[in-house]
DNA sequence: CACTAAAACGAATAAAAATACAGAGTTAAG
DNA sequence: CTTAACTCTGTATTTTTATTCGTTTTAGTG
């Protein structure tokens, strides 16, 4: 069952890899700019289950980020998030290079990362192009049919 | 140089991967047992400036960490926060592809770049992905085995 | 040695995050 | 329909962490 707390938690989770959050308060007024209206209690709880971190980066400014954990989130949910802002995707000898929708790309890119598909060696994304690294030319091939069989087979309305 | 500083942090890793230590407090109070007279705030400044994170376990409690990655460093190596941070590095074709803590790609990517090392024809990072194309399939090879024994080893060329 | 500039530190405090508590809503059983 | 057990959440508060400020220490220089 679709419940609020999901939703809440899934907007998080895009929020936190989408922008640079350093305080609870900061991710709560996201949230309510996204028409979420928590507290920033439920935002401590959230980040808590979701086992958000706080990372502290090279300038010793800090932030929170979502570590790659295998299997956190439904497959489902992923596929549908990467699915819907996808337009298209090439490869060029072993680099695919896929265009989303202005903005997506970080979004798209994470969530191909979370997939852990074969052949994925890393992502790299700007604002509307994800760049995935693969092994070799024909693995970037079998990488874009993989990749366009999400495109088409369309999206479920399958629930988690 | 080795300082008194430096002495602190290497225990304060050794207490903090040994321990399972929950607040500032705690370590502390771990560092006075072990003859560090320090106060919480160093404790704070010093889990900042070694990018030490606090984790949430999946039965909800907390601890701090060092993050795990490929490779130990060797003992009595002055710590570095750069190669610290990567996690792990392979090859694509004639692309290296470099996995950081999420944060630390950018800064990665440039002290890549600052080390001039041979091969490095350009690199681009995104939050915690670096890739770095090299002229072709052997000398990305080549490029990686150099960047994992930094992984492994620290470098200590001009460090600390 | 002085002397200076920068770095490091502790005490106190501010800022941020976690939680105790209570109330509202939900579910399940009788 | 009621009651009991549970879940979820906001408010208020506590706990934990980060930072400010003033002092001390350290590392260079002449």
């Amino acid at each position: 069952m679709r419940t609020a707390k999901n939703d809440r938690q899934e907007m998080i989770i895009k929020l936190v890899k989408e922008h640079e959050i350093s305080t609870q308060d900061e991710l709560t007024s996201l949230m309510k700019a996204n028409g979420f209206a928590i507290t920033q209690a439920t935002c401590s709880r959230d980040i808590k289950e979701l086992g958000i971190i706080k990372v502290t980066l090279p300038n010793q400014a800090s932030k929170y980020a979502v570590l790659d954990r295998t299997g956190d989130i439904a497959p489902g949910r992923l596929l549908n998030v990467f699915a819907n802002s996808l337009i298209s995707c090439k490869s060029a000898m072993n680099m695919v290079v896929i265009k989303t929708l202005p903005g997506m790309a970080q979004a798209a890119a994470s969530a191909l990362d979370s997939m852990h598909l074969q052949y994925v060696v890393g992502t790299i994304a700007g604002d509307d192009t994800v760049f995935v690294a693969a092994p070799g030319v024909e693995e970037a091939g079998a990488l874009v049919s993989t990749i366009d069989d999400m495109m088409s087979a369309g999206i479920s309305s399958s629930e988690d």
